[in-house]
DNA sequence: CTAACTGCAAACGTTTTGCAACTTT
DNA sequence: AAAGTTGCAAAACGTTTGCAGTTAG
């Protein structure tokens, strides 16, 4: 038997057990954004965390609190940040490598696995920079052209 | 001699007949705007493009006017938009096929030429969607990390 | 002359912020 | 108790929109 998830997904302990990991206090709120976070690989946006955490009803979670755990999620890695649509940002819970292809007739963002699409050579940069990533979005419209 | 450029850059003549070539018509605001993005490969935001166009003092345009302008050519092809930054989006005037590389830390956007890196793959796009275009940024810090 | 374009200012939607009240350890 | 976190409402930001007045062909 597994550790103890109820539905599909990591419970409570499993949760927290990955904040911690983290080094991320786990307060109520982010556990159950984690929760629903976590769940399933998936792209949403600030907003319809904010929906689903609330409809999950399982704790009242502020617009500002939903923020700030997706800013400190990107910023410790739990998410990536996906930025293809200039109106939102999109919070990645599959932090693997992988690609994006994004409808930018729907606004629909969906995941390329590997082989589909991969990127070859070592840019020389120029310096000391470091690559924190390559975002590789493949843009594609889903009616035929107006 | 070459067609009249005064600057570095293209003609008015130049512009116009580069909007005309595009079916757009070529009012003043739009030649001035035009001028400036085209006078060399640039990555500019909305904002540069309406300072840079009232510094230039050619002629006055308005914020609004930049703004449906850009999205004008955008839409036109006559420059690539480029979303990196969440907090706002960026214009191509080089719309050659070329990838970019993206300073979190200061948000400076600069060209990749082919060769730096490229992408191969042809995915099985489901069902009868066409590729509007294929986005490869590499996302890099120029400070040690924090 | 007509259709298209511009400017202004107000509206928009997402994200951030300031601060008092409340959890967490 | 001290440190960190939350919620609210307001602000901030880039971008879009409505509409009266102007310009292009």
């Amino acid at each position: 038997m597994n550790s103890g998830s109820d539905k599909q997904g990591l419970s409570k302990q499993e949760v927290i057990a990955k904040l911690q990991a983290s080094g991320i206090t786990p307060t109520q709120q982010r556990i159950v954004i984690g929760r629903q976070l976590f769940a399933r690989p998936q792209h949403l946006s600030a907003e319809q965390v904010l929906a689903m955490v609330n409809e999950a009803g399982e704790a009242r979670v502020s617009k500002a609190t939903v923020y700030n755990t997706l800013n400190l999620f990107a910023r410790r890695g739990l998410v990536r940040e996906v930025i293809v649509d200039p109106t939102k940002v999109f919070y990645d819970s599959n932090t693997g490598e992988h690609h994006h292809m994004f409808d930018v007739e729907t606004g629909e963002l969906s995941d390329l696995m590997p082989g589909q699409l991969c990127v070859s050579g070592s840019p020389s940069l120029p310096g000391h920079m470091q690559v924190v990533g390559i975002d590789v979005v493949l843009r594609v419209r889903s009616a035929p052209a107006a």
